[in-house]
DNA sequence: TCGACATACTTTGATATCGAAATGATAGCA
DNA sequence: TGCTATCATTTCGATATCAAAGTATGTCGA
């Protein structure tokens, strides 16, 4: 990760920008992590409210692909947030091999009621670029993702 | 993580720029450690070994700040090296607090034999983007990763 | 010198994560 | 109807990670 490689120009310059696109996330992370740690939540129990509360009842293999995590870390998180009464797994379709997930009302309270503030604190830690800057970073960082993940 | 939330637009857009941050972080990484998960190494020893090879015999502390990791963390991944004898341990300066850590001559040789496969995968995984356009990318990360690590 | 504080590392307990194997359910087909 | 392949989920073993507690060492002031 560090830049003192003589590599080809092209290698100094994306290993380099690799290091600043990890550390900012890193960073953005860390960051939320500690906020939400003082609420009693982790990031992957945060992230999975976050899609029930804006998405609605889901399957946990959705779940998954939403969240890029493997089925086994999903059926962990989700059965950690169940044993809190934060969320209620049914499997009620035509077909008995999908697992649905909703909030409970103690979960949509609890993820309803953080969920302005987490706004709020993303604003803040994005308010050192420009609305154009965040906006032209979204654009490069879909298109560096796209391409990633279809390799 | 969502956008389908009705907070104002300055809020809108950065929770959607931190989505596609993440994701395209979350892309990277899980493509370099499928790359590594073939040679028999993880992210985290991977990076361990990268700033032994590049910048030489550190302690354990200076490798938790470069790394952004808990000292408990680096302890841990570096027993695992030390386990597999590609890296060395040595409490030897004045003041025995300290654990210098650096690579054996069996260490330098995988790292050294892997880093430039995986420098050209890293420049693989950036040229959907143009040179000007990853030097953006990193003016802009290393901006926002600024302020973060800042508040 | 001695005690109090500081520092570097290790250990511990909890959660997260993956991949692979195991389990249970469904669908396609003869 | 059975057989088989596929699919969703769960379980398992290994590693990573953090925070907090514990250990060893070092520093500084009285």
């Amino acid at each position: 990760m560090s830049t003192r490689y003589r590599g080809t120009q092209d290698e100094v310059r994306a290993l380099s920008a690799l290091i600043t696109v990890m550390r900012a996330s890193e960073a953005l992370v860390a960051s939320l992590q500690r906020e939400l740690a003082g609420k009693g939540l982790t990031a992957s129990q945060f992230g999975i409210l976050d899609v029930l509360l804006h998405i609605g009842p889901i399957c946990q293999g959705e779940l998954a692909g939403k969240l890029l995590r493997s089925g086994g870390s999903v059926t962990s998180v989700v059965s950690g947030l169940e044993k809190r009464g934060l969320v209620a797994r049914r499997r009620d379709g035509s077909d008995k091999r999908y697992v649905t997930v909703s909030l409970t009302e103690k979960g949509r309270k609890a993820i309803g009621g953080l969920f302005p503030e987490h706004a709020r604190t993303v604003a803040r830690q994005f308010a050192a670029l420009t609305a154009p800057e965040q906006d032209e970073l979204r654009r490069l960082c879909r298109k560096l993702g796209r391409s990633v993940s279809a390799a």
